[in-house]
DNA sequence: GTAGAACCTGAACTAAGGTTGAGATCAAGC
DNA sequence: GCTTGATCTCAACCTTAGTTCAGGTTCTAC
């Protein structure tokens, strides 16, 4: 018998929940506190976890690998019917929408990667032409007008370079 | 002449340089503080900025979008002889090296995507045996012996489900 | 029955990247 | 000369994801 603590360890102590889901005892109150993951107490007022939190917990971690925060998170779980844990059919659902979410940031994040190689030798940065710098500031949005031809800045701030 | 503020607009008001830049004044008010930015001040104590700040937000504005923090721009920046405004050539490296900061990132994500994949039929999360869950959790290396064999978790959580 | 490890709570602190507000000053147009 | 908008500083606050600390309790082992 390993423990006396829980007989059969049926259940798990917050040390041994941190210890087996490699997250740190004050992050796993964290998450209690959030309402990510839930416990019973003892008589003596000491968390104790089932079994399925360390599932629970690796959700989480994977949640966040994915870039979810955890309100998300917490919304997900909290959305699941009874007793928040979820089971295999859950996470078929939980895991596609994640991925997705992936998907779309990698998707981002290679745009922005082709538009490095692009403007590696050209280097103007410029607000106004500049493919890398450009995409969130909507042309012409902010004022009457083709700024482009208006204001001619181009790429034309590089007489800095001997 | 559009602006009787600075003559021929040779210098842009920290409001110029928002509108122009897509930063609201506070930020720039911020990366001023931190040091990415530099400015002169008029006899009123009003700053103003050289045409090339624009450059330099911009330059800023491409580091976050590819996840550099912004003490990481600052230290580049106060790298860079005289000016601290990046010309062609610093923007050549600097881009380089942020390119290739873009492929390691994406390829994490990518190798999590892929993760993702081979689990969404699977969905045991075993802290264990789960490739998804367990690239942090070097095996072996928190306690004695082969823990996959030991403790046999295994995917073995699953009678949740109906 | 006592030492020491593990646990409890609540509050304060951290880091990054800013935002918001108060109260004062500056600049531009009529 | 006055109003209005832009700007100034400084301090406080925000969010996310926790950590740290103090002071007190509980558990386990010898």
């Amino acid at each position: 018998m390993p423990g006396t603590r829980n007989e059969i360890a049926l259940e798990l102590t917050v040390g041994q929940l941190a210890e087996r889901s490699g997250v740190t005892v004050s992050a796993l109150h964290f998450y209690e506190r959030q309402g990510l993951i839930t416990s019973r107490r003892t008589s003596g007022n000491q968390r104790r976890y089932a079994r399925s939190a360390l599932r629970t917990v690796a959700l989480i971690r994977v949640a966040q690998r994915a870039g979810i925060p955890l309100a998300e998170v917490g919304e997900v779980l909290a959305a699941l019917p009874d007793r928040r844990v979820p089971n295999r059919r859950d996470w078929e659902r939980l895991s596609r929408r994640w991925q997705a979410d992936l998907d779309r940031r990698i998707a981002e994040l290679l745009d922005l990667r082709d538009k490095f190689g692009d403007c590696i030798g050209c280097g103007c940065l410029s607000i106004d032409l500049c493919r890398l710098v450009n995409p969130w500031d909507e042309l012409g949005v902010r004022g009457p007008g083709p700024r482009r031809l208006i204001d001619g800045e181009a790429c034309a701030d590089e007489r800095d370079d001997g």
